[in-house]
DNA sequence: GATGGAACCGTAAACGTTTACGACGCTATC
DNA sequence: GATAGCGTCGTAAACGTTTACGGTTCCATC
């Protein structure tokens, strides 16, 4: 079933069928009709490969999320929500999105680089940015048209969309700072993903402009996942001096904390007070509610999308690319309440 | 940077040079060795459109997964994991996957068309099946390789893979009824989606194994989300007769559940026994822990890209196609205790 | 009636691969 | 020394499209 069966049915020539579908001026309005009719009857639809072959273009576009570990916890209802705004943005355009998931052993450069090389898509989103992300380099080397899901030091003026970390912390601190406290944990998770830094140098300038010194001790590496929440908690009832509140580099962590704090006989919000990230479904139903940040994660995609087709029409021009921080707005929970000092367990205390 | 550069840089034709990377067999060794190596240095990966052309293959297979918005909770989780299992195995083989969401406002039929006719994959995988399946007899009648990734009384002798509800409710119902339980209330989010029908059906025999009446009023129809699973709760409370025990078909609801009964000044396990279905990460962590079940998606995921593999081997021979129901492991928590009549709100009863 | 132009359509090349086929050179055999 | 066979390689066709180009028809104009 190809252009030329439906040519030969029609008994007219495949160049006028090709035309015809593709909406070319020079065809006869009558012959398109016959043409349209045709196809949708016989079930023709254009060979994909055909297609990129001749034109050089896949109409396709990726969107590579890892498939590690740390990220499967944050990344499950994150990339479905920003894809479920890209998506239609796309597919108006006549794109495909191909969500490709680079699986946890595979280096990434490794795998951007077989799909690109390979021609599967014609642009590509990228995502989980490294502080110096080798990927971009290489998409702006080779003059790829994409759009990276995180800043990071390396490229320049390529396009990215980032959420606004700096304004989480700063928020979240002055707020801590204004219900008294001045012991204030930060915990995050770490390694090369260049939020870790954003989020580590914020909290350092956070505490700074409200005049509260910096404490190492205070800043607690753990995976952003229930269990590493769970561990968080451990750390925090362990210390000799605990802090009064603790911020959250994702929100996943509190559910695990929560746990941690209710096994201790402790209460989120009256004996620490809590600040999570990401107003996320799953964080939503935790009693006492959880102190975070909204952001629609759609509309977000839907902005990606746009940038993406930006991208690939101007073709790398002479434009700027843009780079956007998007701002969170704080919901209040009930989790962030005064400073106590109660957070060592009743049993130790007694 | 075609074969073509690859060719005149060597001094060799284009055709030694595609034998020499497709490992064929006629071909000097050495000369192998020299077009590896060019090919590694110049950079030089295949353009997958005109392989494709040529081959009348595309080397991807396609994972078609909704984005709806009843999905959207399970689906986070769930089909990730799955991905995390699948995609290796394809990989192994030589095969990308593609992982495409079917847009909330599109037909799931449509979108299957349009994947297919523009054969942009060899290979589909689709999952919420519904009781009745376009998608499976229109696959079947176009002979494309496929795995479905849940039962249907469509199609008749294609591959499939589910998961055992029928097990699952048997188990927790015999269970509940060794407790003393005699009242027993089942909630599903109801729809076209297959399983829901399999989880009635079974509810029902279950009820019948064990001696006990069925009543439609503890079959309660909710969403299988953290909301639904509020609302559950509300209905449960508001009734005149509640049940003693609930099984959930989707553990989401459990979170949500979890929370009215503390708001009402109840226990899970002591005042309503709970059981949930999956044992799925953002359970793990309610307290009292959920009484669930277990099953390993990467397995599952593994053997969904095995079949996948066969299927596409195979050609559609005259071997029976796989069809696999896969057994759950209950996994006990304390969520399930004996029954109380302590539903009723401590409030309403005093 | 010759000419120009517009509208429509057919022809054929091109995209980058793979692969059937045949050609070449060499060695071993009778 | 002719022949067969093997190992290696080049040639060219084919996959399904799109599109530049030229051709045909028809009508309006001078």
């Amino acid at each position: 079933m190809s252009i030329r069966d439906l040519a030969r049915a029609l008994d007219i020539s495949i160049g006028t069928v090709s035309r015809a579908l593709n909406d070319r001026a020079d065809v006869n309005p009558e012959t398109r009709r016959r043409v349209l009719e045709a196809a949708a009857a016989m079930g023709y639809a254009p060979n994909q490969s055909g297609r990129s072959l001749r034109q050089g273009t896949t109409n396709a576009v990726a969107f590579m999320i890892p498939n590690d570990h740390d990220v499967a916890a944050l990344g499950n209802s994150f990339f479905m929500s920003v894809s479920d705004g890209l998506q239609p943005v796309l597919m108006e355009a006549g794109l495909d999105l191909f969500v490709l998931l680079c699986p946890s052993e595979m280096d990434k450069n490794a795998f951007l680089r077989r799909v690109v090389e390979r021609r599967i898509a014609d642009g590509v989103i990228i995502s989980s940015i490294e502080r110096q992300d080798s990927r971009i380099d290489y998409l702006v080397g080779r003059n790829v048209p994409f759009v990276a899901l995180g800043r990071s030091l390396s490229g320049g003026a390529h396009a990215w969309v980032d959420l606004d970390f700096e304004g989480v912390i700063a928020q979240s601190v002055s707020r801590l700072a204004r219900l008294g406290h001045r012991r204030i944990a930060f915990s995050s998770a770490g390694g090369r993903i260049n939020f870790s830094f954003i989020f580590a140098e914020a909290y350092r300038r956070a505490l700074e402009a409200e005049g509260l010194s910096f404490d190492p001790a205070l800043m607690i590496r753990e995976d952003g996942t229930e269990e590493g929440g769970y561990r968080l908690g451990d750390r925090l009832l362990a210390m000799p001096e605990p802090p009064g509140a603790v911020i959250l580099a994702d929100e996943t962590m509190a559910i695990g904390l929560y746990r941690r704090l209710y096994e201790a006989g402790l209460t989120p919000g009256r004996d620490l007070a809590v600040i999570g990230f990401r107003d996320s479904p799953h964080c939503r139903f935790l009693s006492p509610p959880l102190t975070c940040f909204r952001l629609s994660l759609h509309d977000l995609g839907r902005r990606l999308g746009e940038i993406m087709l930006e991208r690939l029409k101007g073709g790398g021009g002479a434009d700027r690319p843009p780079q956007e921080i998007w701002p969170m707005e704080l919901v209040a929970g009930e989790s962030d309440g005064r400073p106590s000092h109660r957070l060592r367990p009743p049993a130790a205390s007694a």
